[in-house]
DNA sequence: AAACTTGTGGAACACTCGTTCAGGTAGTTG
DNA sequence: CAACTACCTGAACGAGTGTTCCACAAGTTT
């Protein structure tokens, strides 16, 4: 045979488990924000002993980085799907609304990615990871508008997320809507594209 | 006399450092995030023995909120003088350009506190204080186009600090003028005001 | 000048952290 | 079943942390 198709089980077992580090750091950082993430609490929170993330991430560094890549490349799939079933301003409203108040946590942590990206020039193509995504699925016939849009979704995630109470689907459709007021056209390249 | 108004000259040079400590707390988060924030970085930016921060602020987390409650205020300073220049779409967008460039420092520090006060509710009013202002000094005409414009220009900083070049004042006029194209009234009311 | 209050700082404690390392264990091969 | 290999982990080390404590200095009042 060229090439061993026969798994190795213990390779398969280890990778099963670095998987499960990925995503108890995640939990973590949701929980905790990234301040929360030290070897020993994201071991105890994915149940593996001590020694464990340190043995599957040469760093700690290199153990937030992946789970960073990782929840990104989560992130722009839930993107995708919000965009290619339809994208009209009341389900845009919604996502932002559910972002805010039962995904609050997964939202925080995104932003946190935000900023870890801002001072580690490394973490910057993940943290933009969903902006390019849209840009490239929507091709907007005016960019300027676009940007305008993209930047107003950033905006109003962050401002809901300090707001005493998180603003509701219906509260954001009028805003959503103002900024899509001459841009249906998005929607429209999404679905053709 | 009904109250002495000679000062104590140690209190006096207490509250001097202990605004030193808070100063010197800023330019390490400027620096080095908010995780780079500890007794010791403190001290050792402002020039002082070890336990003086312990001994100014009960623990480090009042630190922490004296320096962001004294950061927000500096903000909305600078914020009401752009407002009260005059506000056009190029003034804002090279107040935008700047603060990702030259004060990105300071801008991250700014969206850490943000994403602080996501997590500790006592910071959220201190988080939103230039967005109440805004509100406040501008009282627009059209509240969902002036939510919507706020929006984006968070969005606008916050994308700018993970962009691979920070975006220039001449990429971002064109963006702000869009989202101002008919909220011309915003500068009015605020001179008007 | 004596008594008193307030600010100051070095030493130290208990703790948590990231990381190392040698030994042990599970899976594979002959 | 024995030899081998790759994966795994408990114990431990050194570094850095927040905080406490107490002796001392500086300033004020009587």
């Amino acid at each position: 045979m060229i090439d061993g198709p026969k798994v190795d089980g213990r390779k398969a077992r280890g990778e099963k488990k670095r998987r499960a580090i990925v995503e108890a750091t995640l939990r973590v950082i949701e929980r905790d924000g990234i301040a929360g993430v030290t070897h020993r609490s994201v071991a105890r929170e994915a149940g593996v002993p001590t020694t464990a993330p340190t043995y599957y991430f040469a760093t700690l560094d290199d153990l937030l980085i992946a789970t960073l890549l990782w929840s990104a490349e989560e992130l722009c799939d839930d993107m995708l799907r919000i965009v290619a079933s339809g994208g009209s301003a009341r389900e845009i409203a919604r996502s932002i609304a559910r972002a805010v108040d039962e995904n609050r946590g997964r939202t925080l942590a995104e932003y946190e990615l935000y900023l870890l990206a801002g001072r580690r020039p490394e973490l910057k193509a993940a943290a933009r990871r969903w902006l390019d995504l849209a840009v490239e699925a929507v091709r907007p016939a005016d960019p300027v508008a676009f940007r305008a849009f993209l930047a107003a979704v950033d905006g109003l995630l962050i401002q809901g997320l300090i707001a005493d109470v998180a603003p509701g689907e219906d509260e954001l459709e009028p805003i959503v809507s103002f900024l899509l007021r001459d841009c249906d056209d998005f929607t429209a390249a999404a679905r053709g594209g």
